[in-house]
Parts: C-alpha cells; sequence; structure tokens
DNA sequence: TTCCAGGCGTATC
DNA sequence: GATACGCATGGA
C-alpha cells in the first residue's frame, strides 16, 4: 500500500478502487457525493467517525486525516489489505463475472458495523436505495449520529413514527429489543458457523433469508455469505441455471456486489 | 391510476 | 415445503 501524508491530507495509490462504483452501490447508505475539483468527492462515516474523501483516477485523497486513523480505520474499512485483482482473476475464470468485474472492477467490500448494517438492511426490505438513505438520514438527524441499541432501547413504533419507515418500524423495535438485552449477541454470532449465525439472526422479526445474508456480508465481512435479492435471482436464472462456479465460494458475496451492480446497471437503460 | 422498490410474516395447501 | 398475498411509503 503506498500513501503519504501532506499537510492533513493522507494521499493514497490504490488500484483497483472506485468510490462511485463503492459507495454508491447499495452496500452502505451514509455517504454523500459532494461537489468539488476532483473526479468525485464523497462526504460520508464508518460508526460516527466522518470522512471526506475523493478521487482522481488511481489517486485518493483522504482528507483531514491523521495517519494513525487512516492506518486503524479507514484501511480496515475499505478493505485496502485485500488483493482485489487476485479476486477478479479468480472470478474472471467465469464469462458473467469477467464481464462484470470489467464492467465495474472498482467495488470493494465495505467493512461496516454490524448494528447499523442490520438496521439498514431491515429498512431495506421491499424499498429503494434512495428511500432507504431518507429514512437512515432521518434516524441519524433524530439523535446526530448513527444510535446504539441501548439509545434506541426506550423506542416504540408510535415514537419512531417519525421515520416514515411504515412497516418496518416494528421490525426495528423487535431489533432494538434483541440486541440490547443481550438476546442477539454480536461477539457471539462473530464466533457461530455461518449457519448458526444465520438461525440466530433469523430470530428477529423482519429479518430472513436476505437480510441475515447482507449483514453477515456487510456488518461481519463473512465474505461466503450471498444475498439473494430480485435482482440477483435475475442473474442466477439468466446465468447460473446450474449453481454458481464452485471456485468462488469462499468469497461469492464480493463476487454478488459485482454481479448486482452489474445487472442492476446494464438492465436499467433498457438494453 | 398503477406499478415497483437490495423481503418478510402469515395463511393455506 | 411450497406458493400467494398483504404490507407503508413515495417516486416514476
Amino acid at each position: 500500500m503506498k500513501y503519504q501524508k501532506i499537510g492533513n491530507d493522507i494521499i493514497l495509490y490504490q488500484k483497483d478502487f472506485n468510490l462511485d462504483e463503492t459507495l454508491d452501490c447499495g452496500q452502505a447508505f451514509r455517504w454523500k457525493k459532494i461537489e468539488s475539483d476532483y473526479d468525485c468527492t464523497y462526504k460520508g462515516f464508518f460508526l460516527n467517525e466522518n470522512l471526506t474523501i475523493s478521487q482522481d483516477n488511481d489517486r485518493f485523497i483522504f482528507h483531514d486525516t491523521s495517519e494513525q486513523d487512516f492506518l486503524n480505520k479507514w484501511v480496515e474499512y475499505f478493505d485496502l489489505n485485500t488483493d482485489y485483482s487476485e479476486l477478479k482473476k479468480i472470478f474472471s475464470q467465469d464469462e458473467t463475472l469477467k464481464k462484470a468485474c470489467e464492467f465495474a472492477g472498482g467495488i470493494r467490500l465495505l467493512k461496516q458495523d454490524f448494528w447499523e448494517c442490520l438496521i439498514s438492511f431491515i429498512i431495506s426490505q421491499n424499498n429503494n436505495i434512495p428511500r432507504i438513505k431518507i429514512i437512515i438520514e432521518r434516524l441519524c438527524n433524530h439523535y446526530g449520529h448513527f444510535p446504539t441499541a441501548d439509545e434506541l432501547s426506550g423506542e416504540t413504533v408510535e415514537s419512531l413514527e417519525y421515520l416514515k419507515s411504515g412497516f418496518r418500524a416494528k421490525y426495528i423495535v423487535d431489533a432494538v429489543n434483541k440486541v440490547a438485552s443481550g438476546e442477539v449477541n454480536p461477539e457471539e454470532i462473530r464466533k457461530m458457523s455461518i449457519d448458526e449465525a444465520r438461525q440466530k439472526l433469523i430470530s428477529i422479526k423482519g429479518v430472513g433469508a436476505k437480510v441475515s445474508e447482507c449483514v453477515l456480508l456487510f456488518g461481519m465481512y463473512r465474505t461466503e455469505a450471498f444475498p439473494i435479492d430480485v435482482w440477483i435471482k435475475r442473474v442466477l436464472e439468466r446465468y447460473y441455471p446450474d449453481g454458481l462456479p464452485e471456485y468462488i465460494k469462499d468469497y461469492a458475496g464480493i463476487a454478488q456486489q459485482y454481479l448486482f451492480h452489474y445487472i442492476r446497471n446494464t438492465e436499467k437503460q433498457g438494453s
């Protein structure tokens, strides 16, 4: 990893990384694109650490970031110690995945917070990405940050009405209750086999196969997790009637990100 | 007006 | 165990 400290910024040169593809592909919901003189600039959060990050080709600027924060937080969050060239080489043995990797090869899997992912993907069900972002933003504005399970523990369906999250409010309340009480414990889930972890997560009302898979993939870096939503269902029916290739298994979730972005952005145009 | 959105719970067979 | 349907909300 090649980086240098210049003034208050960290400058990183990095391949296989594109901010638009990574921060606006439906895996994280708290990044906003802002105007700048760079190719693009995003402002957002990991937990409640905020960051403004810009990109010019393979040059990245972590604005107002100490070397310590960069190394301890952001290198981890953006998964910068993983060799995505190597992953894409493995994926590209498959024709469809090869196209997906070529279409948006700058996607990286963000190592997000478990709790934030749990709430975010409960909100995501039968919902669209712009509206998911708005609901999460209302929640964060209300508390001044993304609230913890303890902070939310007094909330009810009625008190959450301002979120306009519809039928999902009762699911948020159940997730809060189960996590705040310790019935669902992230540190225990982290040690479980993936099947045990799925079972545990599904015990929360409003968490089913898809949401639990997203929480494991995005919130616990379980790269073998493979969320199947309406788009991935289409990919599987069209390109993988006999199942996914065995060699992607350990990183199926990362492959899923390339496939999700590919089908969603090629199909939208009505091709 | 109707349809749809990174699904899930419930009823019914 | 599989399948059908309702669900809050808001944009297209």
